[in-house]
RNA sequence: GUGGCUAUAGCUCAGUCGGUAGAGCGCUGGAUUGUGGUUCCAGAUGUCACGGGUUCAAAUCCCGUUAGCCACCCCA
């Protein structure tokens, strides 16, 4: 048997119904702060990938889907779109047009990763960028927007995070100290922490275990060391954050895995999605256009929701996924009944009333579906309705049957559509 | 890429010391000529993940493969 490859699935009704309320919810969001959809194609140059995300990032150097196409071009499935969003802009000279650029997108990403709870080969996110503007107040903005999305979705209980990462000028300065810092205390550190220290020295600052945690309060925090304008951005970010009631923590060992990343970035995290738990990340990248040859200075922020861990977390929130999937489920009785109601299933639906038809069975077989299917009404159309021109419209909650014309009908299903 | 756990009906799972397959739910039909949910009766459904080995005999023991889950690395 064929069955869907290690590490994607199939979303099948009525999980699929979540998925479209995440999504539906957060075009809504988007609209009201004045995005636009951006549809990026689903694979692209594999150098766009490497030049954007960062030759020496894990995602490049081992989780993604590449392949020599039949010019011997290499093309790569994408693994995350920000990188795509700003080689459109630069391609379609969106610069030139007025105003801030603020789009967004969904769909699915690639990466070949070990699955497990909330880690799929196939993942979808929900993002957006705001790019041509340097202002904090922007990334206040996106901030707030990502959490009204989440909060729209249902979710509650997450938890922001935040900090500033620096700059070009102030970044590298902090980093020697901090290398040089960690070759003191190296030895007093976790296996993976001492290989970290020259590896990934900031991914030490983020170290989980119990017994590092004295060494690493000593050492420095990159927020000490930001530069005379690194400093005020993130002052004013918080302040408006502030303003709006915004709860947050500052994280100062906050580190992002992507190289593009600078000045403020952001992360929420949920809890019960495991060791993945976080929902989204994101962050300022203001010389990432540059670097994939922009000839103008395109500043930019944006962010990225894991919707696979979105969904299961939203799953979590409302146990109750079901609630009338069908208003009306006709029960034909013999065969001009049932072209009957073909003819008035049609007229139905195109006043978006949800219809189901027993194509075949008896009415106790129709009822028992109609009950498994939780429709909210069966229509009963037999030889003696249609004789008489009405219907019997039973109500599968209270149970109580009663006979109406055609015309009390549609005022009976067409309120509230 | 590394480690641990797991794989039996559509789903959740039981299966003893190795002796040839079970339950609940769901599904189908009936008790009911045109009235569901509750109840009762009956029925169907299995490559015991796959491949090999041990044995008179393997769902059960051993090896391998694949897949899933969980964690690590890393990350949304």
């Amino acid at each position: 048997m064929i069955k869907a490859v290690k590490g994607t699935r199939d979303i099948l009704p009525p999980d699929s119904r979540v998925w479209n309320r995440v999504e539906e919810t957060a075009r809504r969001v988007f609209a009201a702060y004045h995005y636009g959809e951006i549809r990026t194609p689903i694979f692209e140059e594999t150098a766009l990938f490497a030049r954007g995300v960062g030759e020496e990032t894990d995602i490049v150097s081992k989780e993604m889907y590449t392949w020599e196409d039949r010019d011997g071009s290499s093309l790569t499935l994408r693994p995350e779109n920000t990188a795509s969003v700003i080689r459109a802009y630069i391609e379609h000279r969106l610069d030139q047009r007025p105003g801030l650029q603020k789009l967004y997108y969904i769909g699915p990403m690639f990466r070949r990763e070990r699955p497990q709870k909330g880690r799929y080969r196939q993942f979808s996110q929900i993002g957006a960028e705001v790019i041509g503007s340097e202002s904090p107040a922007v990334d206040a903005e996106v901030i707030e927007m990502v959490l009204e999305i989440l909060s729209q979705c249902g979710l509650s209980g997450f938890h922001l995070v935040i900090n500033s990462v620096g700059c070009k000028n102030c970044r590298p300065a902090f980093l020697a100290l901090l290398r040089e810092r960690l070759q003191d205390v190296k030895g007093q550190l976790c296996g993976d922490c001492q290989r970290r220290a020259d590896t990934n020295p900031l991914r030490v600052l983020d170290c989980k275990v119990p017994q590092d945690q004295p060494v690493i309060e000593t050492l420095p925090s990159i927020l000490d060391h930001l530069c005379e304008v690194c400093k005020p951005h993130f002052a004013t970010v918080r302040q408006f954050l502030d303003d709006r009631g915004i709860q947050y923590e500052v994280r100062p060992r906050l580190v992002r895995g992507l190289d593009y990343y600078m000045r403020t970035t952001f992360e929420v995290v949920h809890g019960s999605l495991g060791a993945q738990n976080s929902v989204l990340g994101g962050g300022r990248y203001d010389g990432l256009a540059e670097s994939l040859g922009s000839r103008v200075h395109s500043p930019g922020i944006g962010f990225s929701i894991g919707e696979d861990r979105l969904v299961m977390s939203v799953e979590e929130a409302s146990q109750n996924a079901s609630g009338g999937a069908l208003d009306v489920f006709i029960a034909p009785l013999g065969a001009e009944p049932l072209r009957h109601a073909a003819g008035l299933a049609h007229e139905l639906r195109r006043h978006n009333v949800r219809v189901e038809i027993a194509f075949e069975g008896k009415l106790k077989r129709a009822l028992e579906l109609a009950n498994k299917l939780n429709a909210r009404y069966t229509l009963i159309v037999g030889e003696t309705e249609m004789a008489a021109g009405v219907y019997a419209l039973k109500n599968m909650t209270s149970g109580e049957q009663e006979t109406i014309s055609r015309e009390q009908l549609a005022e009976r299903l067409y309120a509230g559509k």
